[in-house]
RNA sequence: GGUCUCAUGGCCGAGUGGCUAGGCAGAGCUCUGCAAAAGCUCCUACAGCGGUUCGAAUCCGCUUGAGACCUCCA
């Protein structure tokens, strides 16, 4: 029996508003589509929350037996900053501003994206495809729209006809919104549009002639709206309808509700099965965004090199940090919450290095002894928790719960040297939930440290003198040594048979 | 203005009607030459006011406060 069948997944799903079974369309496939970073600019750490929170799920659900498809898009065209057309193309303006080729913001940018990925230790996705490399794709989509009568062409732009399209679906099902209060709570009427209604939206959208980017259309060169990439690349992908669809609370309108809107009209059929949406980081109670000036990037994270920021913090205690929360909830970030978070991954940290050096303890066993049955039941349900918790919605919060119980139980049997009269199989499903759970599932790793060979030469050294010391009671010196590798950061710790191992902080 | 969320112990946070989540901080103890690490013990909260129920942090109503979306946003 598949992991996945023993433990069933259930998800809160937007679109109903309630946590649904999760049933896929085709197990054990599961195709996951969540939304990527437009890469105009570099992505701070309320986008990286998203990103990190469907990392966990593509990793859980693959961890459970499920061959996931795990696609996560890259924005690198045409994204005005609003449908009337009015506003700015986000890459055209970051490329002007930095007298670059838009390419080469779009390289620029994606390199950066992938090398925060990997200090976060997010995964790559099955596929990460590029809005500008499914010009055809989305140019067809656009085509269908308009024979089913769902859009309309004017001046050489296309727009969705939403108030057609509400005759016969139902436009605002994802996002709760009546069509008629969006009709009636439009602002700026004043403003002369080429729209039918101001709910409609560019799936098309003309451009002026000194527009970088831009490619040929049957109504002329323009690019494509910034809602139709999704719906393009999700079901090129991933097909006519698939299991899950993420991104951020703030995509949830108009940003899927298009999506949703332009598959129907192209295809018939709703595109998602289950919509997952993240909710915001805040700082000090309010949303993170650039435009607010309350963001900061990871690598200023990393240096502490921000007036919101007491210190650098690495970036496995933030992962760390985001991952005690739901990810349905909003997060706040702070200095103390990040330094306590740090505390604890240390912890976790530190149990899942010792974990791994023990192994089952025969020689006591094969002494006679029983197996203590209710430990080995009180390890069984920890093991059976990680799963049923991660199984509910992907509650990464109540899980590191349990992986603290565990790492409490991991330091117990170490300084019992190993004492513990279980059997191997109990004993082993234990350690390989642990390390999975937190490497495979959770993704937290150990932090790396940059010459850690020489390191560990170094202060080996440092630690055979102070054993010697403390075998001639010189406790001046041996306190020395100890004290100034502390104030470098390197703790020493004695253990009872007088082996000394370090940490570095 | 419309729609919708949320309010939990010193701090961060989980919680989907009944059984003190967990982390950090704090106090005490054990171990240790002294530390550190680790273990044990203590710290029993749910914005306010009503209601439903044998029983509510959890459901309903009102009040207060905070936030999100309605424009680009993860």
């Amino acid at each position: 029996m598949a992991l996945y069948e023993k433990y069933p997944v259930s998800i809160s799903n937007s679109l109903s508003g309630k946590k649904e079974l999760f049933t896929p369309v085709k197990a054990p496939f599961v195709g996951l589509y969540s939304c990527g970073p437009t890469v105009y600019n570099e992505v701070h750490l309320g986008n990286l929350r998203t990103f990190t929170s469907f990392d966990v799920v593509f990793r859980y659900l693959t961890h459970i037996g499920y061959k996931v498809r795990y696609v996560r898009n890259i924005t690198d065209a045409g994204h005005l900053t609003n449908d009337a057309g009015v506003g700015v193309d986000r890459i055209e303006e970051s490329a002007k501003l930095e007298q670059l080729e838009p390419m080469e913001i779009v390289q620029k940018y994606t390199t950066s994206f992938h090398d925060v990925c990997r200090m976060f230790n997010i995964l790559p996705p099955s596929i990460e495809p590029t809005a500008t490399g499914h010009i055809v794709e989305q140019i067809e989509m656009v085509k269908k729209i308009l024979n089913n009568g769902y859009a309309y062409e004017i001046n050489g732009s296309v727009y969705f006809d939403v108030r057609k399209y509400n005759e016969k679906h139902n436009y605002g099902e994802l996002s709760g919104r009546n069509i008629d209060e969006l009709l009636e709570g439009t602002r700026e009427l004043d403003r002369q549009d080429e729209k039918r209604n101001a709910i409609d939206f560019a799936i098309w959208k003309a451009v002026s002639p000194n527009h970088i980017q831009r490619w040929t259309s049957p109504w002329g060169e323009g690019i494509p709206g910034w809602h139709l990439e999704c719906s393009a690349m999700g079901t090129k992908y991933l097909g006519d309808q698939f299991d899950i669809h993420g991104g951020g609370m703030d995509l949830k309108f108009p940003h899927h509700e298009c999506e949703i809107a332009q598959n129907v009209g192209a295809l018939g059929k709703s595109p998602v099965r289950y919509w997952m949406h993240t909710n915001m980081l805040t700082v000090n109670g309010e949303k993170m965004s650039k435009s607010k000036g309350n963001s900061f990037l990871p690598r200023e994270l990393f240096a502490g090199s921000h007036p919101l920021l007491a210190k650098a913090y690495s970036p496995m205690a933030v992962r760390f940090f985001m991952l005690q929360s739901h990810y349905s909830s909003t997060l706040d970030f702070s200095n103390e919450a990040l330094s306590a978070a740090e505390k604890g991954f240390k912890k976790l940290s530190n149990a899942l290095t010792t974990v791994k050096e023990m192994n089952h303890p025969f020689p006591i066993l094969s002494k006679g002894r029983s197996t203590d049955s209710e430990l080995e039941a009180e390890l069984d349900r920890m093991v059976n928790e990680c799963y049923t918790f991660m199984s509910n919605d992907f509650n990464t919060a109540k899980t590191l719960a349990v992986l603290f119980e565990m790492s409490a139980k991991i330091n117990e049997f170490k300084s019992k040297n190993l004492a513990i009269f279980i059997s191997e199989e109990a004993f082993n499903n234990f350690k390989h939930t642990y390390i999975s759970f937190m490497e495979d599932v959770l993704g937290i790793k150990d932090e790396e440290s940059h010459n850690q060979e020489l390191m560990d030469g170094v202060i080996n050294v440092l630690i055979e003198l102070r054993k010697k010391a403390r075998s001639d009671k010189n406790f001046a010196l041996s306190d020395k040594i100890r004290d100034e590798l502390k104030s470098l950061g390197v703790q020493l710790m004695d253990g009872k048979d007088g082996e000394m191992n370090y940490t570095i902080e």
